[in-house]
RNA sequence: GGGGCCGUCGUUCAGCCAGGUUAGGACGCCAGAUUGUCAAUCUGGAAGUCGCGGGUUCAAAUCCCGUCGGCCCCG
């Protein structure tokens, strides 16, 4: 099982520092979550990862099942054994991907069935089903099956899909009940304020190791995002973990901090790595720029990592136009270590007690903010009117 | 001296033989997208006096003549 235990709040915002301790390693929170789908993060050896002074891994139910099968990984000594992984594991519960990518797949009380992407063998996913699987790869942390809404979609759906999350984390605190696998619930509820509450409730009712927030960064305007966060948090108890799913950007993070998140994990360093999209504290490098062709210089000049020290934007450019793998490995890398030195700092900021004036500095450093509504905001710049939101959703 | 092949966006090639809408592709360049990763890419955009000059034709990158440049073969 686990144990949280919070450590400082800031006194001027919901942002607290905490420590999180499971059977494989404690983590400090806020922390972040590489994902890690199939049992790897793409391009990362697990001691590099550990290396990178990551604790945690996300990888997911749903795909470990498909491929190559939650018995199979069981018969290996489970998930860490598996894969060398010495750090903790949180095992998604493929509620997202069912909605985001499983083609012909129908949704009942029961569970979800659905035909696989791989080779298009029909399943059946129950709760009782998803906890099998999790606690099979042995999980340190299990999510609860949930039924995740796409964006846009109606209040009615909203609501139903509060429901069935609900009856479904009934059934998976049933199954896994007395295990030594910690299981957190997952709100739901969609744009609206009042499911969300309702989910939060209920799961809370319920009982829970901790407490996700799910369904967002799915396409929403921003200010949506960080008004469910802030209505769910109201929710939760202090005492418990709270982890926001999918999210996100950096300043996605620094927002979620600010308001109460203690974990998150997010595709977006080792995807974005792969594709280029380099992050430093400045804001972002796009490596493939015909300005870097040149440039000797690193990433970033005042970053620790270890690409950073040996690499210049001249060679990782000529790496991603050559589309070598080093390349995707070194950006991977490098994208990685500026998250976890974000979260350290933002530790740091907290137990300072100072997170808002780091999060004024934050913003102020960021050149490329300036176009979001939220910089705008905080900094009191342009126009705050202005849309900040990211686009359409999908993927999972 | 004789003959042949090739010159088309930054690069590299289609198109020419059987002339006909805004001359295409690839790479490169520029911009955008990506948030509980099936996968990785995906979507736009800019860019060409078709080596040059004549001719034929309603119409020429395309056919004809000349010319310049590059390459090759035979003497």
């Amino acid at each position: 099982m686990i144990a949280f235990s919070v450590v400082q709040h800031d006194p001027q915002c919901a942002a607290r520092s905490a420590v999180l301790a499971t059977p494989h390693g404690t983590i400090d929170t806020p922390a972040f979550m590489p994902v890690g789908t199939l049992g790897t993060v793409k391009g990362i050896a697990p001691d590099e990862l550990q290396g990178l002074g990551f604790g945690l891994m996300l990888s997911n139910a749903y795909h470990l099942y498909l491929r190559p099968g939650h018995q199979l990984i069981q018969e290996q000594g489970g998930l860490h054994q598996f894969t060398g992984w010495k750090g903790s594991i949180v095992t998604d519960s493929g509620g997202f991907q069912l909605v985001s990518l499983a083609n012909l797949r129908e949704i009942t009380d029961d569970g979800i069935s659905f035909r696989s992407h791989l080779d298009g063998s029909a399943h059946h996913l129950t709760p009782e089903l998803c906890m099998e699987i999790q606690m099979a790869l042995g999980s340190d942390i299990m999510m609860a099956l949930d039924e995740c809404q796409p964006h846009p979609c109606s209040k009615e759906q909203a609501q139903a899909s509060v429901v069935r999350t609900t009856k479904w984390a009934n059934r998976c605190v049933l199954v896994s009940r007395g295990r030594q696998h910690a299981l957190f619930g997952i709100v739901q509820g969609a744009l609206d304020a009042d499911l969300r509450r309702q989910s939060a409730r209920d799961l809370v009712e319920i009982g829970f190791d901790g407490y996700a927030i799910g369904g967002l960064s799915l396409g929403e305007e921003k200010r949506a995002l960080l008004a469910m966060i802030e209505v769910s948090v109201a929710e939760l108890p202090p005492s418990h973990p709270r982890y926001l799913m999918g999210v996100g950007l950096p300043e996605d993070l620094v927002e979620g901090v600010m308001r109460g998140m203690d974990m998150f994990d997010c595709v977006i360093p080792s995807r974005h790595g792969r594709t280029g999209w380099l992050f430093t504290t400045q804001g972002r490098v796009l490596i493939k720029h015909a300005q870097h062709a040149k440039d000797e210089s690193p990433i970033d000049a005042q970053c620790g990592c270890p690409v950073c020290q040996k690499y210049s934007r001249a060679y990782l450019r000529h790496l991603y136009l050559s589309n070598e793998m080093l390349g995707v490995r070194l950006n991977t890398i490098h994208n990685l270590w500026y998250y976890r030195e974000l979260m350290a700092t933002m530790r740091s900021a907290i137990q300072a007690g100072a997170f808002l004036a780091f999060r004024q500095r934050f913003y102020e450093q960021r050149r490329d903010c300036a176009k979001s509504a939220l910089h705008a905001e905080l900094v009191g710049v342009g126009d705050p009117t202005v849309a900040g939101g990211s686009k359409k959703g999908k993927d999972g």
